[in-house]
DNA sequence: CAGCGTTGCTAACTATTGCAAGCACATTGC
DNA sequence: GCAATGTGCTTGCAATAGTTAGCAACGCTG
């Protein structure tokens, strides 16, 4: 059933691979090309071209398939050239655009961030990781977070 | 040469004035529609149209417009419907995304950034901002921080 | 085996985005 | 006054997103 695909687009096929990113993950939750597009509220041939880099899709279906895949829109609009992860990392941004914070905390939460960050990355241990709030398994989870970072890194080079 | 506009597509019409916000910032930078439309390098009727609430750009084109403004390509998505705030907030949320950080450091990261919030609720005082990254007057950037807030309680209505 | 259901995909179609050509009006300089 | 230029908008159209109808292949069951 499975067939051969022929090298279409190869800009669709770059390491900001969506439709490839949307494959695994629907692999992944074991559900049909038809079952994901029901649950997404999108044809599923329009999924099917999505998913093979024929279609660009918007960020509305790209809501919708994440929704329905149980994962964040923003894994996929990264992948999708919609939003770019910053140099200093969401962390550091995240604290630095806190209207709420004063300077002198925002300085202290980046140093003890810095800190557990350079902790890690002396000792070399793989930190624990804590399950996540949302229903979806570890593994899944854990391949989003250093997918995201690969991503962020080729986007950089360009 | 301003002409009475007709009530057109109430829901471009709502809190979530994306439209309406652009035509603003414009306005504030002092450009025509046209000159906006070539430093985005869109067509000006597509942006007089977006303006108006007539026709609803892509994220590709939001950013284009963003660029040419000289702000945030989010506050653009957030007001499109792109992109949502997050109940915890963007620091929390960060926090506990990253994959570099252990339990213990994500929970002491928390608690410091918690204790940090409220001591400024508990003091009153308005926290020193400090002046943003990006080439924009205070005064613009606390509009779009109230109104991402709204934006947001809007669309949980939804 | 035949029948049925599921699967991913093709092709034709509809809907919408975004652009080009041009209009009416306002402003500026002679 | 006039011509030149600037302004925002209208209209028609091309390109692309997204859907519908249907196909071939596969797996399962009686």
């Amino acid at each position: 059933m499975e067939r051969m695909e022929r090298p279409v687009k190869a800009v669709n096929r770059a390491v900001n691979d969506l439709g490839g990113y949307i494959r695994a993950q629907r692999a992944t939750a074991q559900i049909s090309l038809r079952q994901l597009a029901k649950r997404a509220g999108v044809s599923n041939p329009y999924l099917s071209q999505v998913e093979r880099g024929l279609r660009k899709p918007s960020a509305e279906i790209l809501q919708q398939i994440a929704n329905a895949l149980r994962i964040s829109a923003e894994a996929l609009y990264v992948r999708a050239g919609i939003l770019e992860s910053r140099p200093g990392g969401p962390v550091v941004d995240a604290i630095l655009a806190d209207t709420e914070l004063n300077d002198r905390q925002k300085q202290v939460l980046l140093d003890v961030y810095t800190s557990f960050r350079g902790e890690n990355a002396a000792s070399g241990a793989v930190p624990v990781r804590d399950p996540e709030p949302r229903d979806e398994p570890e593994s899944r989870e854990s391949r989003d977070g250093t997918a995201v970072h690969e991503a962020v890194r080729s986007e950089s080079e360009e």
